[in-house]
DNA sequence: GCCGTTTTCGGCCCGACTGTTTTCAGTCG
């Protein structure tokens, strides 16, 4: 099997994390750890580069010594250097590591003066009392680890961005309600409508903070108030999301919201940018380069652009970037920002289930629900034959649901109900109905939902054959991944797209949470080369179609 | 370790908050 994106990022990481505790140089570490993400970030299979070390190359990020490692581990499945840290290193102490609060110093300290070489090691010196006798460690802090410890036992990682944002609108809601708020934006990665987010940022303009804060650190549903200062406030609610609120001056908001939307490494790109035209971006402005090491806001220098965002990127000579392309994959670079899809631009639903598979809705309650929400076009698409779980139609089912789609299309006026199908895609390739009667359907999906742990060169086999197919129009959640649960099949992308463009197949971007597939690497392969793309949200029930806006995020 | 429109060497973003300290180190985002 051939090393996936995922497996090499992860070599990379465990690299960075072992250099960090071996207290190598900040920047080397630094580096290890980008180069994981360049490699997580790729849509290609980047084990497929690796016959050629000048294109590894070409990736940012990716020096000599980098690419040699990818090659070293594709083709020997192991990297000598991370062996050599591996005999060094306590392979528990990256779990301590990974504890929020601790970073590589105190892992050091516990290593080398108190020998704890894990979680087990670190709750054994918190309990007999060990722990008080490091340096820097008192009982405040022994408290924070104990509960860092639980709260890690607890959690589960990265939430979806659909599980997050309706906490956080929740959140603006409350603090809304106040009335002393002038602004409530939402930041982060929500606001970057990324696939998971590890918290929530909500900034607000008020006049009166304490107000504003006291109402945050009093919400319903807190576990833990991790911080409380004046421009600052973290809380961890029950569920385990940490939600930071930041309490911003109008006249920094446009730098504020910039500053915490991120990403941190597209703030990194226009610091950089700003140093090299002589300015200096920090959360409060761009302002003036000075000699003093002082921040410039303390110093009473005047910003050159501060209250908007887009004042802050027309002074870096920049288009207002949107959030969703803030990433670092080279949007710093355009001349100009491509148009981006708005929710109010979809018109036609093309991915939705009736009771006659596993939907809530009928047709008839699914087309006035559409229409409700201003579609002109909904397309019926259940389950084919083999989805058993799906309660998949038999050719005589689909039959009988084919007249019945036409009869309600008849009588509900105002909008066109397609006929369709989502057609599973069998392992070989194969569709799950015969032609003749995928030739009696306006729309047919076809989608993978079996054999999701393909070798790539088999799934894309087998995908290639359903784009190719004359009678598919568009293919569903190509990769059959759900996020934290199911990594799906990796296709060589850049072939679907070619295929899917030859064909007029359209790739979907399946707007479910739990999908967000095709994912947005992807997307950018497919938009870059101009693929028909159909965002769907693959409704089982009414409030599905909110989906739109993360499919749409996504794109 | 990576990178280059003054560079192949010498840089590599910036500030808030906490807790342990008597002036600051460590962590986080």
């Amino acid at each position: 099997m051939s090393a996936s994106n995922r497996e090499i990022a992860d070599q990379f990481e465990r690299m960075a994390a072992m250099l960090q505790i071996t207290g190598a140089n900040a920047f080397k570490v630094n580096a290890n750890a980008k180069v994981a993400r360049t490699i997580r970030d790729q849509a290609i299979q980047v084990a497929d580069l690796a016959a050629d070390t000048s294109a590894l190359t070409e990736l940012d990020g990716i020096g000599a010594s980098s690419a040699r490692k990818i090659v070293e581990y594709v083709q020997t499945g192991s990297i000598q250097e991370l062996k050599d840290l591996e005999s060094r290193v306590p392979p528990g102490l990256l779990q301590v590591l990974e504890l929020p609060g601790l970073g590589p110093k105190t892992v050091q300290v516990l290593w080398e003066q108190a020998s704890i070489e894990s979680i087990d090691d670190l709750k054994k010196a918190i309990d007999d009392g060990s722990l008080l006798s490091l340096p820097r460690m008192g009982q405040k802090t022994i408290d924070n680890i104990r509960d860092s410890i639980e709260f890690a036992a607890s959690s589960a990682g990265r939430i979806r961005l659909g599980d997050a944002m309706p906490v956080a609108e929740w959140i603006v809601d409350e603090l809304a309600s106040t009335g002393a708020c002038r602004t409530i934006e939402i930041a982060g990665s929500l606001r970057r409508g990324q696939e998971t987010i590890g918290d929530i940022d909500i900034l607000v303009d008020t006049d009166e903070p304490a107000i504003v804060s006291d109402r945050f650190t009093s919400l319903d549903g807190i576990q833990k108030i991790l911080a409380a200062g004046s421009t600052k406030c973290s809380i961890r609610l029950e569920e385990g999301i940490q939600v930071d609120l930041r309490i911003i001056p109008t006249e920094s908001f446009g730098a504020g919201l910039m500053y915490f939307t991120g990403s941190k490494e597209h703030n990194v790109l226009l610091r950089e940018l700003a140093i090299s035209s002589g300015l200096r971006l920090n959360e409060y402005g761009l302002f003036p380069a000075t000699e003093e090491d002082a921040p410039p806001q303390e110093l009473g220098i005047e910003p050159v652009a501060s209250g908007s965002e887009e004042a802050i990127y027309e002074a870096l000579e920049l288009p207002l970037i949107p959030p969703t392309m803030r990433l670092a994959r080279g949007e710093t670079s355009l001349q100009k920002i491509p148009e981006l899809v708005r929710t109010s631009d979809i018109k036609s639903e093309l991915h939705a289930h009736t009771t006659a598979s596993d939907g809530r809705l009928s047709i008839k309650e699914l087309a006035l629900e559409a229409k409700s929400r201003g579609y002109k076009v909904i397309a019926v698409t259940d389950h084919s034959v083999s989805s058993v779980p799906g309660n998949g139609l038999s050719p005589e089912r689909l039959l009988k649901h084919i007249e019945e789609i036409r009869h309600v299309d008849q009588e509900v006026d105002g909008i066109r109900i397609l006929v369709g199908s989502e057609v599973d895609i069998l392992s070989d390739g194969r569709l799950d109905y015969e032609d003749e009667l995928l030739e009696q359907l306006d729309v047919v999906v076809a989608s993978p939902h079996v054999a999701l742990r393909q070798e790539p060169k088999v799934a894309t086999r087998r995908l290639l054959r359903a784009i190719e197919h004359p009678l598919v129009h568009i293919i569903g959640h190509p990769t059959g991944r759900l996020i934290n649960s199911r990594e799906g099949l990796s296709p060589d992308m850049p072939a679907l797209v070619e295929a899917a463009i030859e064909h007029d197949t359209a790739l979907e971007i399946n707007a479910n949470p739990h999908r967000l597939d095709l994912r947005d690497i992807h997307v950018r392969v497919a938009s870059d080369a101009g693929c028909l793309v159909a965002i769907n949200t693959d409704a089982h029930d009414a409030s599905h179609l909110d989906y739109l806006e993360y499919g749409v995020m996504t794109s």
